[in-house]
DNA sequence: GGCCCTGTTGAGACATGGTCTCAACTGTGC
DNA sequence: GCACAGTTGAGACCATGTCTCAACAGGGCC
């Protein structure tokens, strides 16, 4: 698990399958696969990846049933969808609590940000335009530490 | 003309044609066509939207050229691409400096803020990540001052 | 065990948004 | 007029995501 958030230390995310009992979902077969594959993830994934990483096991996922998991975990907080650079959609295992993320381009690691300054921005844009703020995403793209002391990884297309 | 940049005071955009000039594009029957189009939007807009109406006022302009122009626009800073929060992708006119949105959920008009106060937010993201960043994204939602008020306005499907 | 009901499934059709290709056209310089 | 590069619209194509539908699964009840 790369995925930690600043600010709250490392707190190890319930397990998927968790989430989705609490919720009251069934934890169906393809539901655990899935869970099992999200888990077993570093860093972004996109919903064809997973498609085809579900095909390639042979688990007998079906599309639907990947999106339909994915749309239901993003509205539980287990997962957040992200727009990349490219005008992809992503998704990241994360925390539950509001926060954002710091994506890697070259390895696709993805780290959470709390937005404890960020609440102060809209504030702030708030007073000066007159709106009021009900909703705000801030992504961030760049080169993890890693990559940036040129280590080895493999290139995600993320700008 | 809606946009306005915080920070900036009310500074009009420099035509759209003229960007397109200077950046050395010529200045064919379609562009003209499809700028006077953009300039006269208020708030953001689809690429899809675009087509339609150049469709429904018969300009003879096709779909590839509205995106290669939007595109272009995007490239030069005329415009800029949102990802709206239904994962839609829309463009607003805007100033060639960087800059952020706000966009109103209800009619769709979008301001424009400076980012002094996220730049600090980056940097410290940077700081205690370790990450370079080199790109980032903040757009807000919510309402603008005239839909607070209660005054009538069309609902955009932004939220 | 048998039945019913609801939730869930995969397959595939479909919608949407965007890109690519290609032949035709246009404008510019000579 | 000619050559050439830039630009065009039409339409094929692709990627991503949604919707529909019949089949299935599993829990509760008898």
């Amino acid at each position: 698990m790369v995925s930690t958030v600043l600010g709250s230390g490392a707190m190890d995310n319930p397990p998927i399958v968790t989430v989705l009992d609490r919720a009251g979902y069934r934890l169906t077969e393809p539901r655990r696969s899935l869970a099992a594959l999200i888990a077993g993830r570093e860093g972004h994934f996109t919903a064809t990846e997973l498609v085809t990483e579900a095909r390639a096991r042979r688990l007998g996922v079906g599309r639907a049933t990947v999106f339909r998991t994915l749309d239901m975990l993003a509205e539980l907080g287990a997962v957040e969808r992200l727009d990349l650079p490219s005008g992809e959609h992503a998704y990241v295992v994360c925390e539950p609590a509001h926060h954002h993320h710091v994506v890697c381009s070259r390895c696709g690691r993805s780290d959470e940000i709390d937005d404890t300054g960020l609440r102060k921005v809209v504030r702030e844009v708030a007073r000066r335009t007159g709106y009021r703020v009900d909703e705000h995403r801030l992504e961030l793209f760049g080169l993890c530490p890693a990559c940036l002391a040129g280590q080895p990884g493999p290139t995600r297309g993320v700008a």
